[in-house]
DNA sequence: CATCATCGGTTCTAATATGGAACCCTGAAG
DNA sequence: CTTCAGGGTTCCATATTAGAACCGATGATG
């Protein structure tokens, strides 16, 4: 299967990935958290090729996850900032960083600590149960066949794809 | 710069995806979670090549996020299982699957919803201070230089890459 | 006024990664 | 024997990427 027909699939892992999941992405919407806004201070910060920059650039704003604002109107000059659907990336973010810190660190630590300003602590954010509000652990969830498929069986929607319910032990 | 020096930066992001922030992997893992062990069935289930699943999967157990477990000494069959390295990504894909399901989807909603063994109800595992155990928004978080950074200053390395505080205001 | 630098790109080419298909080896099963 | 399943590897054509050069507008410098 090409990359390209992955988002054909009933997955929201493959829908999303099918937007942000190759090499760059996700470091662009990173540095845009970072406050970074501009063409050049993005390239400077990745290091990425102007050509791959200009691309992803486009995509994510196709996508809906940036927006070009201006702000030099005679030079055409224009900004890249997060959308609500973009700011909405944080927990992917908050999550991949934890696990970097875990398992991804040198043995110095972690380079960045992330203070709440609503508690005013370092927080190492978590994740629990919206019910509970216990933490979430794999092996304590199970999937079960929601409405995104059953809504397509009662169509008769034929080829439903990359849908297969299991349960979340490893 | 190239992709393979990404994981050279002093960021947990960068290098976390290095590891698996290509167009393959995640979903890989996804299917791990699924309960996807054998070969063939990773194959099937994703359709992707022979060749780079063939790839992939020792690129994973090399980085000791599954690890390969006999299950038929006589024709020295494997299974891939996640090690606790892997399961500890849950929280990735769980909030990758929260965005899709609420920005990537095709109308017919959620097409896994998710029920919580503890409490038996349905969740929407949502991220939270570990501290104050308030809801996190990216506005209200301010990174700041961690230990991974002030001791490599301590010890005078030259060369920091990657790494730049900013706010998380978009 | 001529020159230079900056920003935000685009165009080129060579290297690298990927998809698709065919092939290989081992050990059952018929 | 012959065939099949599992778990790969090899080969080639195509797609993607890195690196560098080029471009056009504007504004600062001398």
């Amino acid at each position: 299967m090409r990359w390209e027909e992955i988002d054909g699939q009933v997955c929201s892992i493959a829908r999303a990935l099918a937007i942000f999941g190759d090499r760059w992405t996700l470091l662009i919407i990173r540095d845009a958290f970072r406050r970074v806004r501009r063409f050049s201070d993005f390239q400077k910060s990745l290091g990425i090729t102007r050509h791959r920059l200009s691309d992803r650039l486009s995509r994510l704003v196709e996508y809906g996850i940036l927006e070009k604002r201006l702000y030099d109107a005679k030079r055409a000059r224009y900004e890249y900032r997060l959308t609500e659907k973009g700011l909405d990336l944080y927990p992917v973010l908050m999550s991949v960083v934890n696990w970097g810190d875990k398992w991804a660190c040198d043995g110095d630590g972690s380079p960045v600590v992330f203070r709440h300003l609503a508690c005013g602590q370092p927080t190492h954010p978590k994740m629990v149960c919206d019910v509970c509000d216990e933490p979430i652990d794999a092996r304590e969830i199970r999937p079960e066949v929601g409405p995104g498929v059953l809504k397509k069986i009662a169509r008769g929607d034929d080829e439903i794809k990359g849908y297969e319910t299991g349960n979340s032990q490893a």
